[in-house]
DNA sequence: CTTTAAGCCTGCAGGC
DNA sequence: TGCCTGCAGGCTTAAA
């Protein structure tokens, strides 16, 4: 589920329902996810208020008043509920004193729970070492094409890279290459200064655009609520293979859009639009 | 140093 | 129906 405007999304649904509600009871019902739970995560919790939310890439942090951050990522199969009864891998439920439920459920338990000192959350292993938010000013095509350089592995898999920049995945790098007219398979040093000026671009936009539609749902919803997101309908190449792109619409020179394998991900492109 | 492959887990779709 | 294989939105580690 979760790339930055799934994660973005998850938490203005938490912030919506849960800022100012104090955290009456917590119930651990399993800490060994990606990483072990840390001792003490439900008593830490319990009795706080919850302050304010953030995202960092692809997690949160729920801001507690004891100057204390829990920090949650949703790994791949990762989802938040509110109000909702109790589902299979449901790992984590808060219930505040107003009565709201929220529930942290994980099949795969790809995800993650930690405490972090508030004032440190930027210091967190996890975070330290993440590249720049994409919508943010400071996002621009001299910064990438300066983390791009001298990098000769293919742009896609530079992208994927969370230290180039943070919270992009499978799916919106394979849509913001397309958008851009760049094949995945150029090496990501190899970018000209307008290409790279275009990537930006396009990144900015398909993230910005997916915030908007409330993120892509696959089989699951990806808002606490349960609402669907429903930005999968605007993908242009992923999980497209084999139908012809926007760009050349019945054109005999275009055999389609490709899915090809790299760095153990798929990658959905055309090789006609994208050079 | 950089780049690739395997592994962590479970669920589901498709082929037989 | 059931079994098997491959694949999935992320990320880390070991190996090359």
């Amino acid at each position: 589920m979760p790339e930055l405007p799934e994660v973005e999304t998850v938490m203005r649904g938490l912030a919506g329902c849960l800022q100012g509600e104090r955290i009456a009871a917590a119930r651990l019902d399993r800490g060994d996810l990606r990483w072990p739970v840390p001792d003490g995560f439900v008593q830490m919790i319990v009795g706080a208020r919850v302050d304010g939310f953030r995202r960092r890439g692809k997690y949160m942090f729920m801001r507690l008043d004891r100057a204390v951050s829990v920090l949650i990522h949703l790994g791949m199969s990762g989802r938040m509920t509110i109000d909702r009864a109790p589902l299979a891998h449901q790992h984590l439920t808060i219930t505040t004193d107003r009565g709201r439920v929220v529930g942290f459920v994980d099949p795969r338990r790809f995800g993650a729970l930690d405490l972090v000192a508030t004032a440190g959350e930027d210091g967190h292993r996890l975070i330290v070492a993440l590249g720049p938010e994409p919508l943010e000013a400071a996002f621009t095509a001299r910064v990438l094409a300066a983390a791009l350089a001298g990098k000769a592995t293919p742009v896609k898999s530079a992208l994927l890279d969370q230290s180039v920049v943070a919270g992009l995945g499978n799916i919106y790098v394979s849509e913001a290459l397309f958008r851009a007219g760049i094949s995945p398979y150029r090496l990501a040093g190899t970018l000209k200064g307008v290409e790279v000026k275009r990537l930006v671009a396009a990144i900015k936009a398909v993230l910005t655009e997916a915030i908007a539609a409330g993120g892509s749902s696959l089989r699951d919803y990806v808002q606490p609520s349960g609402a669907l997101g429903y930005f999968q309908n605007e993908w242009k190449v992923y999980g497209k293979e084999g139908q012809p792109c926007d760009h050349c619409p019945g054109k005999p020179l275009c055999a389609g859009i490709e899915r090809s394998v790299q760095a153990n991900r798929s990658s959905f492109w055309c090789p006609r639009v994208q050079k």
